[in-house]
DNA sequence: CGCCAGATTGACT
DNA sequence: GTCAATCTGGCGG
């Protein structure tokens, strides 16, 4: 089937607020470049994350390589393991703060039966609606840690994709201290959002 | 070098 | 609804 990419989103997309840049993605490609193959999905569920101020980050109790890239270039890949899973974010956040945005959800375009071997499993709506699961269905792992996801030439790129217009808010999902703001941006009505 | 919390998932009562 | 497997990063000793 002839779907065509479209145009990498430049860094300065991700040189904004987390919750700003986190909405902006919504609509947006997640694309993996696997065996010479395309694994594509438009992202349909984010959450944003700060930098020392956010209980919930991976900065806020530590100084070690992930706050220095929290903090560091925005829009490189930031591949970090939680129960065993890997949880693909992308470094977002003004000028001298820290930020990222984490991908939780795609809703699969291009390369559905590679994702699925990957996955293991059949049905199209368990594929990539989870940021565990995402993270299998294109064979994300720790090696894409500080890739830029800005640069054509990257084995995993955001690409620009379809206009959202109605966007839900929530708390985060999972975590244990939650900052008093509504951080969880997903498209309303979408079969391919995460479970709660 | 050992310990342990955690931005998860899926299997099970 | 509950619960535990899973494994890395960060920190204490």
């Amino acid at each position: 089937m002839g779907m065509k990419l479209k145009a990498v989103l430049p860094q300065e997309f991700y040189l904004g607020d987390p919750a700003y840049v986190a909405k902006k993605l919504l609509g947006k490609v997640l694309c993996r470049v696997y065996q010479g193959k395309i694994l594509a999905g438009v992202i349909v569920e984010t959450e944003a994350y700060y930098g020392k101020i956010d209980p919930a980050s991976r900065a806020y109790r530590s100084n070690g390589d992930l706050t220095k890239t929290l903090y560091g270039d925005v829009g490189k890949a930031i591949v970090y393991g939680v129960h065993g899973k890997w949880l693909f974010n992308v470094v977002a956040h003004l000028p001298g703060e820290g930020g990222g945005v984490l991908i939780r959800a795609l809703e699969p375009i291009m390369g559905i039966g590679e994702m699925k071997k990957l996955r293991g499993v059949e049905n199209v709506f368990e594929l990539t609606n989870g940021p565990g699961k995402l993270s299998q269905a294109l064979a994300i792992n720790k090696s894409f840690h500080k890739i830029p996801v800005y640069l054509e030439s990257s084995p995993i790129t955001i690409r620009m994709g379809l206009e959202v217009n109605d966007i839900a808010e929530s708390f985060r999902i999972g975590v244990t201290k939650d900052l008093p703001t509504p951080l969880r941006f997903y498209v309303r009505g979408s079969r391919f959002v995460s479970k709660p």
